[in-house]
Order: C-alpha cells, then sequence, then structure tokens
DNA sequence: GACTGAGTAAACACGG
DNA sequence: CCCGTGTTTACTCAGT
C-alpha cells in the first residue's frame, strides 16, 4: 500500500546512515580545530624546523618542565625522608631508584640517544627518583604535546587528500622527523638543565646508568608512530574504537601491551634472585611471554620482529630467535635496569590507557551525539538482542515486558550500545521487510518491550514518518496504559497515535479503523460505559493471553503442561526459555498500577502459582514472578477462564487449581473464549 | 501446506 | 443525512 511504500522510502533514508563519514569528519576537525593552528602551516614549518612551529616551542615546555622537575625534586626530597621509596633495604632502595630513571630514559628514547648518550648520564638515587616524577610529567605532556601534532598532521594530510592531492607518504615522514628533531631539541634542553642542576649538587649521576633524564621525551618518540595510528584509529571512519585498541596493542607489542600483563609491580620491582629460566629466559620475560598469544607461535617474540630486539630502547640487530633470546639473556636479564624500564614500560601504558579511555569517552559522545539526531535518524545496528534461537519464546518474552509500560524494563538495548540509537529496534529486520501491507507481527516479536522502546526512541517515532514495529494491540494498550487511570475514550487513542507517531498522520481512514478493529476484537480491550461516555480499558490478563507461546510445535509439551502433572517433563530449553521471558516481568513488578496490576496478577497467580513452582529453573515460585509467561499463556488459553474482563476472579484461580482443572471448573470461560480465540 | 497472528478493507448498526 | 463509534466479516500476508 502506500503506507508502506512511504514506509520503505524512509527506511532506506535512515539505512543509508552516512554517520561513519560524518563521524570521523566530526572527529578530525575537532581534533584539528581544537588545536587551534592551521595543520598545513604548521606541517610545512615542522618540516622546515623544529622552532618555527607555531604552537609550544620546544623550548617553552622544556622550560615549563625544567621547573617542575624543581618543584618535584624538592617533593622527592621530602618523600625520601618518609621512607616512600622502595620498601627494600637502603642498599635496594638505592639501586632501585638509582636505576628507574635511566632505564627508563633508555628504553624511551632508543632512537633518539646514542648508547654513548645514554652512558653519559649517570644519576644518584634522587636523580633517579626525580627524574622519574619527572618523566611521568613529561611524559604526560609529550604524549598530549605530539598528540597535537599528529592530529595536525593528520589533518593536513586529510586536507591535502581532499584537495585531490594526496600527500606523499615523504610529506608526513618528514613532518614526524621534524618533530622527533625538536624532542631531540628539547631532549638537550633537558640535559643542560639536568648538568646544571648537578653542578648545584642537586643531583649526582652515575655513570652506568643509561641515558639522560630528556629520554623521557624520547618516549613519546618512541611511540610517535602509536600514538597517531591510536588517534587515527578512533577517528577513522568505520574504524571502530576496538580497532584502535588492536592498533595499540599491536603497536606496542612487547612494550606497552605485554608490560600491561604483567605490570604486577611485585614481580618486578624487587630483584628477583634467579634471572634465567630453562630456556634461557628471564624469569620476567617469561612470565610475560606465558601470558602472551605470541609465546605460542614458535620462533616468534613479542619482543622481537623485524629482525630486532625490541626491548624498549634497544634495537640490537639479532640474526634469529636463538640469537635474540641470547641477545635477551644477557642484555636484558632480570636486574634492576630491566626492572626499571618494565616500570616506565608501565607508565607508559597507564598513560596510553587513560589517554584511549578518554578517546573513547568522545568517541561515545560523538556516537551519541550524532545517531541521537532526530532530524536524521540513523540506522542502527540492531541493538536488541532478539533472543535468538528462542524464537517462539521471545515473543513471549515480549509481550510479557510489554506488558509494562511505564518503561521500567528496559530492554538491553540501552545497556548494550552505549549510544542509545534513534533508529527503532524493529525497523531494520521484521518491521519494514518490504512490500505488501505493514505486517510486523514479527517486529514485534523481535522488538524490546514496547514501552521502553518508545521512551526510546520516542523523539524517533513522533518526527520520523516510520511505521512503528508495533502491533495495533500493543499500540493502543501502551496508550491506555499510560495514562494515569489507564483508560482512553477512542478518540483519545486516536490522538495519541497521532501524537506519539508522525506515521499515524497520515492515511487515518486506514489505522483508525484498524484501531477500532483492534478494539473490537481483542479481548484484551474492554469498554467501558463511562461517565463521559466510553471508555477503552486494558485487561493485562487477556493481553498476555493474546500471544501464546509458540508452542505449536509441541503440542505434546503443552499438554504436559496444561495437565499439570508432566512439568518435569518440561526441557531444559524451554525450561530456560521460561526463565529468560520471566526476567523482564520480575523486573517490572511496579509498572503495573493498580488497574492493570489487578487483572495481571490473577494471571500469575493463575498460571503461575501451581505450575511455576515446579520449576526450578525460576528458582523460586513467587507469585510476583510470573517467571512463566509461556507456560501461563498455554495455560490460560486452553483451560483459563476467560475471565478476562475485568480480572475480577483473581480468587478462583488461585483457589482453584486451575492447571489441574484442565477443565470442569472453568467450563464456562472455556466455553467463552475457546470458541471464539482459541477453536476458531 | 496448514495454521495462526496481524493488517487492511469494508459492510453494517447505532446514536448524537 | 452525516459523522463518530463499535462490531463483524473477509481477505491477504508472513511466520511457524
Amino acid at each position: 500500500m502506500m503506507v508502506e511504500s512511504a514506509s520503505e522510502t524512509i527506511r532506506s533514508a535512515p539505512s543509508g546512515q552516512n554517520g561513519v563519514g560524518s563521524l570521523s569528519g566530526q572527529t578530525d576537525g575537532s581534533s584539528g580545530g581544537a588545536k587551534g593552528t592551521t595543520a598545513s602551516g604548521t606541517g610545512r614549518d615542522m618540516t622546515t624546523g623544529a622552532d618555527s612551529n607555531g604552537e609550544m616551542s620546544p623550548a617553552e615546555l622544556l622550560h615549563f618542565q625544567q621547573q617542575q622537575a624543581l618543584q618535584v625534586a624538592r617533593q622527592f626530597l621530602l618523600q625520601q625522608a618518609s621512607g616512600l621509596s622502595s620498601p627494600g633495604n637502603n642498599d635496594s632502595k638505592q639501586s632501585a631508584s638509582a636505576v628507574q630513571v635511566p632505564v627508563s630514559v633508555a628504553m624511551m628514547s632508543p632512537q633518539m640517544l646514542t648508547p654513548q648518550q645514554m652512558q653519559q648520564i649517570l644519576s644518584p638515587p634522587q636523580l633517579q627518583a626525580l627524574l622519574q616524577q619527572q618523566q611521568a610529567l613529561m611524559l604526560q605532556q609529550l604524549q598530549e604535546y605530539y598528540k597535537k601534532q599528529q592530529e595536525q598532521l593528520h589533518l593536513q594530510l586529510l586536507t591535502q587528500q581532499q584537495a585531490g592531492k594526496p600527500q606523499p607518504k615523504e610529506a608526513l615522514g618528514n613532518k614526524q622527523l621534524a618533530f622527533q628533531q625538536q624532542l631531540l631539541q628539547m631532549q638537550q634542553l633537558q640535559q643542560q638543565h639536568l648538568l646544571n642542576l648537578q653542578r648545584q649538587g642537586l643531583v649526582s649521576l652515575q655513570p652506568n646508568q643509561a641515558s639522560g633524564p630528556l629520554q623521557t621525551l624520547p618516549q613519546a618518540a618512541v611511540c610517535p608512530t602509536d600514538l597517531p595510528q591510536l588517534w587515527k584509529g578512533e577517528g577513522a571512519p568505520g574504524q571502530p574504537a576496538e580497532d584502535s585498541v588492536k592498533q595499540e596493542g599491536l603497536d606496542l607489542t612487547g612494550t606497552a601491551a605485554t608490560a600491561t600483563s604483567f605490570a604486577a609491580p611485585p614481580k618486578v620491582s624487587p630483584p628477583l634472585s634467579h634471572h634465567t629460566l630453562p630456556n634461557g629466559q628471564p624469569t620476567v620475560l617469561t612470565s610475560r611471554r606465558d601470558s602472551s598469544s605470541h609465546e605460542e607461535t614458535p620462533g616468534s617474540h613479542p619482543l622481537y620482529g623485524h629482525g630486532e630486539c625490541k626491548w624498549p630502547g634497544c634495537e640490537t640487530l639479532c640474526e634469529d630467535l636463538g640469537q635474540f633470546i641470547k641477545h635477551l639473556n644477557t642484555e636484558h636479564a632480570l636486574d634492576d635496569r630491566s626492572t626499571a624500564q618494565c616500570r616506565v614500560q608501565m607508565q607508559v601504558v597507564q598513560q596510553l590507557e587513560i589517554q584511549l579511555a578518554k578517546e573513547s569517552e568522545r568517541l561515545q559522545a560523538m556516537m551519541a551525539h550524532l545517531h541521537m539526531r532526530p532530524s536524521e535518524p540513523k540506522p542502527f545496528s540492531q541493538p536488541l538482542n532478539p533472543v535468538p534461537g528462542s524464537s517462539s519464546f521471545s515473543k513471549v518474552t515480549v509481550s510479557a515486558a510489554d506488558s509494562f509500560p511505564d518503561g521500567l524494563v528496559h530492554p538491553p538495548t540501552s545497556a548494550a550500545a552505549p549510544v542509545t540509537p534513534l533508529r527503532p529496534p524493529g525497523l531494520g529486520s521484521a518491521s519494514l521487510h518490504g512490500g505488501g501491507p505493514a505486517r510486523r507481527r514479527s517486529s514485534d516479536k523481535f522488538c524490546s518491550p514496547i514501552s521502553s522502546e518508545l521512551a526510546q526512541n520516542h523523539e524517533f517515532y513522533k518526527n520520523a514518518d516510520v511505521r512503528p514495529p508495533f502491533t495495533y494491540a500493543s499500540l493502543i494498550r501502551q496508550a491506555i496504559l499510560e495514562t494515569p487511570d489507564r483508560q482512553l475514550t477512542l478518540n483519545e487513542i486516536y490522538n495519541w497515535f497521532t501524537r506519539m507517531f508522525a506515521y499515524f498522520r497520515r492515511n487515518t481512514a486506514t489505522w483508525k479503523n484498524a484501531v477500532r478493529h483492534n478494539l473490537s476484537l481483542h479481548k484484551c480491550f474492554v469498554r467501558v460505559e463511562n461517565v463521559k461516555g466510553a471508555v477503552w480499558t486494558v485487561d493485562e490478563r487477556e493481553y498476555q493471553k493474546r500471544r501464546p507461546p509458540k508452542m505449536t510445535g509441541s503440542p505434546t509439551l503443552v499438554k504436559n503442561m496444561i495437565s499439570g502433572l508432566s512439568y518435569g517433563a518440561l526441557n531444559a530449553s524451554y525450561q530456560a526459555a521460561l526463565a529468560e521471558s520471566s526476567f523482564p516481568l520480575l523486573n517490572s513488578p511496579g509498572m503495573l498500577n493498580p488497574g492493570s496490576a489487578s487483572s495481571l496478577l490473577p494471571l500469575s497467580h493463575d498460571d503461575v502459582g501451581a505450575p511455576v513452582e515446579p520449576l526450578p529453573s525460576n528458582g523460586s515460585s513467587s507469585p510476583p514472578r510470573l517467571s512463566p509467561p509461556q507456560y501461563s499463556h498455554q495455560v490460560q488459553v486452553k483451560e483459563e477462564p476467560a475471565e478476562a474482563e475485568e480480572d475480577r476472579q483473581p480468587g478462583p484461580p488461585l483457589g482453584t487449581p486451575n492447571p489441574s482443572a484442565s477443565g470442569p471448573p472453568e467450563d464456562r470461560d472455556l466455553e467463552e473464549e475457546l470458541p471464539g480465540e482459541e477453536l476458531s
């Protein structure tokens, strides 16, 4: 019909979803724009020279860091007094602290400093600690700084690409080079600063310590490829955060990632007596390997790649794995230095994790923003879990959940998806299946409780001319239950439809007729003569009955259930389904207001009461549970009295064992209902 | 292929 | 007579 075609078009529109593209675009834009400098300019400047950069110059940064270092130094001295450092004896304390900084430096500044340079700087305990703290600070600063640079570069790259002139990779490489030069410069400044400190007696350097303090900077340089990738990963279109995480993990393979796995300080910090294991690997490394999937791959090692040692700051070339192992054992044995390096690496990882968390948060916020735009509803991957595999029961579940219009029961939708999708759950799958009149029965099965679904996509349905994935019955019921007194006139129902759904602002004759048809057809809708005329109410019991579980497949099972004699015969899957479907109900007892609640309760008592108890899955036979919706449905359908009306017979059901009353007691009911509904 | 739920269309009755 | 409301029937479609 026309309606259908209309919905069809609408569906296609949102499904086109170019959200990804826009998302990425925004990401890039925000990231780049936030920096406040023109990407192009920055990039070129960087190519030529470090100082021409318009942003915070390395010198400035260094100056700032130096000031911080002084401050930290004072703090450190105080801390030393309080014995904050390593618990071990004085020696260990000294050695540990003494090693840490240099090591970290060494591992961080591999590319930047030559071994000689690194050896050059020696550090006493205090300096070590100072540097360590300073390092943390600078690490953060550098990472941010570097990130900015990368953002700019990325932005520039994008800009140029958009201009149809794909920038040669060299350009980017040059920029990175320039940036590294900047870093180097900063390192040098830092070294000078350190020397000054040394002269002043603030610190003294030990010869055997690997590199100077400045190496911290390089740490960022070590990760230059990592950070940008991480950033790109999140910003890149179609590249979910997960990918970025993966990338990070990959990039940091052997470093950050692995370090994280064995980040437990106790393991690392205290110098262990034993250095190597049978396999020749250091204890620390071994443990790391063990936890790593890489370990399993013979001939590979997380710390070995491209023929060189990936140990932070090492890069020693190794012909093969064997040589590498040897190298590991000799150069990276479990000593203070390695331990300190691990610590530093831990810091790196922590920083990255923090950064990742931040970026993830941002990504979510961006996605939320984009998806929540009512004007541009975007299709969304099915956020709901239609309970695959239990289709026959899912329906019951839905209906049960539907019984709580107040929205107390929220489908997994919101929980599952970080962002509340505007796109109606049912649209993607069944509700909009093409062609023909809108037959959304299936969608109804898939959709979450109408109340929550509506609550979440309220704006969407309100503005988008999309047919809601609910049946007329469920919509009518929702409309009625939304009102305080749980009753509506026909006209009010009409109004609710038009108010809530843009879709129902057209073809009024059609859907109004359908509404009337449903009101009359379904027993769950009860017409009540009111002072002001006739109003419609909902009989929850009937509504629940309306959707008997698809037990057709197992008539015997149904019979068994009805008889109430073979509850134990219920197969596990069915019981599981019962339990599953029961949860929604369990959570939403409050949803029922006096009126509907009263009507619903009987149901639970009737059907649940006897039958449920035997069911182990639910564990509790507590009436409020209504756990066995399907079950109850079945029973009701078959034998339950049709007191659908106003459920004024809560007693009978309870008192008289309905289950067993497979016939006699409720004859009248059966006669009333069966002919019409079941036997028809 | 039968059964069933759902949507649509239409006829009809009734009362304001 | 028109309109809104309510009931009922018939048909079709889709899922099981």
